[in-house]
DNA sequence: GGATTTCTCCCCACTTTTCCCCACAAGTGG
DNA sequence: CCACTTGTGGGGAAAAGTGGGGAGAAATCC
């Protein structure tokens, strides 16, 4: 199964809609029933799983020792942010307000796919994000995917 | 299975695609589906993966911890510009308009064969590319290939 | 508690892009 | 020399992205 790749510079509209790129839409499995988790990410990003990804996910969180403070910080980070979007008749989720305002997502936003789940970032941050990372692509690779 | 070798100069037109040189068509293995992967290179230039070898590229990806951060960000440098092209019925393929850009391709593709992959050049990069390298062939070859 | 306002979501309409298809010229091989 | 493949160009149907109206639910305010 294919993951999501690819990236579009979408427009938000007055009611905090965004289409989510067709080719990515059809990466979708179908248990997912064109349903999406969307919840804050890592970096100041919002991260879109589909349904039945986020199931495993969830059952990962459920794992967790509740007994450790930790834990319950970070299970708190995620789920509270989280909530279950379905596409609109014409592809489109609305994003909630609390995590548009986190990723600072105004009118327009980056969509990237990132195989198991896609990404949504404000373009300027993004672009910003990429500078900040020291190393340039052939380094990074050479590091991450070893030699 | 023979691996793409030769190159060629092709001409995009004015929907942004090129044609792929029938040699390294017919290289490709039946399992690809005439289907590329087409994704930033190392360098200024496009790299084309078959399918079936792209398949193989992307489990190695996502065997990757996405806990570290340096891992992200190799993980959305590398799939934010890729994309799954198929040829046409011409034996073509679109390059998405990121790409072309990212390339400093415009109106001509230098197209080269590189055994698991193809990649596209600008021409003008390639030739600039090729002069920056201060060691000749035989130097390179000496050093790269031991003794 | 009821009326008003706000918000959410479903639907329709318009514009642009994509891609499928046909056509032609140049090159290749028998 | 002729048939076939290969590279190049473009028209047109279908899909994708964008915007907004309006019904119903939820929240708010008297």
């Amino acid at each position: 199964m294919a993951g999501f790749k690819g990236q579009a510079e979408y427009s938000i509209d007055s009611k905090g809609r965004i289409a989510i790129p067709a080719k990515m839409r059809n990466a979708l499995n179908p248990e997912a029933k064109s349903t999406f988790t969307i919840t804050r990410g890592f970096e100041r990003c919002i991260f879109l799983y589909p349904l039945d990804t986020w199931l495993g996910i969830e059952s990962e969180i459920s794992a967790l020792n509740t007994y450790n403070r930790q834990a319950r910080d970070f299970v708190r980070s995620i789920l509270m942010w989280a909530e279950e979007m379905v596409l609109d008749a014409q592809g489109r989720i609305s994003i909630p307000k609390p995590l548009a305002e986190f990723a600072g997502i105004t009118d327009k936003g980056l969509v990237i796919g990132a195989l198991d789940h896609v990404e949504i970032w404000n373009p300027d941050s993004f672009a910003a994000h990429m500078n900040e990372q020291a190393d340039d692509y052939e380094t990074l690779a050479e590091r991450v995917m070893g030699l």
